[in-house]
DNA sequence: CTAGTTGCAAAGAGTTTGCATGGCG
DNA sequence: CGCCATGCAAACTCTTTGCAACTAG
């Protein structure tokens, strides 16, 4: 699908994913933020492209709601994955990162040949608002 | 919503929750169920059934895919000390006891104030028969 | 030039909602 | 009988696809 030509929609999408590392972004989030930045990029060309860059392992997609979300995922971090906690009363998603889920996430790995998908996996809960 | 009338509808969605325990089912696949059982409900009465029994904890429902799953949660305390592990290709689950998770639930108490909930979470990945 | 990429609009899939009808209690 | 639940169809949201125009190399 994608040969890999150096466009101007490539650049941005992949600004302002590397520009919200730390955050997940949805498509129309994206979208929005390439507009509030004086440019432009059309969804379906801001789907096609973070289809492809999943498929190149330079995003991760997390599928926890009603509409994906995507992350970019540095190689040097590839590992330090984080994981998904979801309100069973408010329904909000929160994402944490843990070292106990790390050891984890290896302790599967060795023990039972378990490969724990990151995305798929969601921890639910009662959060502090709700415990109320 | 539901204000708890005796329906043949509710019969219908939870027998087949129920003879469908172990594994997790789409709405699409509930409706299927019901019809090669000779019966009928409409998709829009699943969608609103399934809603209720959520909310009701009886049932849980995973947003993995491109079709959310819902899945029977039985009311025995037998899943305490022990978390889930389910395949996303076999679709088998797998129970494991962690020392991980045991601090793991300890430290999103303390540090998050989030009360995990033991038998609703479940730990998706691909186990090591469906790795190959 | 030539083939890959884009943007638009339309199509799809899954889910929710509005409303008239039908059924439970 | 009074309401709630149901079924249908339409609306909605998110995502994908078809296609003509555009553009990088």
């Amino acid at each position: 699908m994608e040969k890999g030509y150096h466009t101007k929609q490539t650049d941005l999408v992949m600004a302002c994913l590397e520009a919200n590392k730390e955050r997940h972004m949805t498509a129309e989030e994206i979208y929005c933020w390439v507009k509030e930045n004086g440019e432009f990029v059309g969804k379906a060309t801001i789907y096609r492209k973070l289809a492809t860059l999943e498929k190149q392992g330079v995003i991760q997609k997390f599928e926890g709601g009603d509409s994906a979300c995507y992350q970019y995922v540095s190689q040097q971090e590839e590992c330090k994955n984080h994981y998904h906690l979801r309100c069973v009363e408010c329904n909000k998603l929160f994402h944490i990162e843990s070292e106990q889920l790390d050891q984890l996430s290896s302790e599967l790995k060795t023990q039972f040949d378990f490969c724990l998908d990151h995305g798929k996996s969601v921890l639910y809960g009662t959060c502090k608002k709700c415990a109320n």
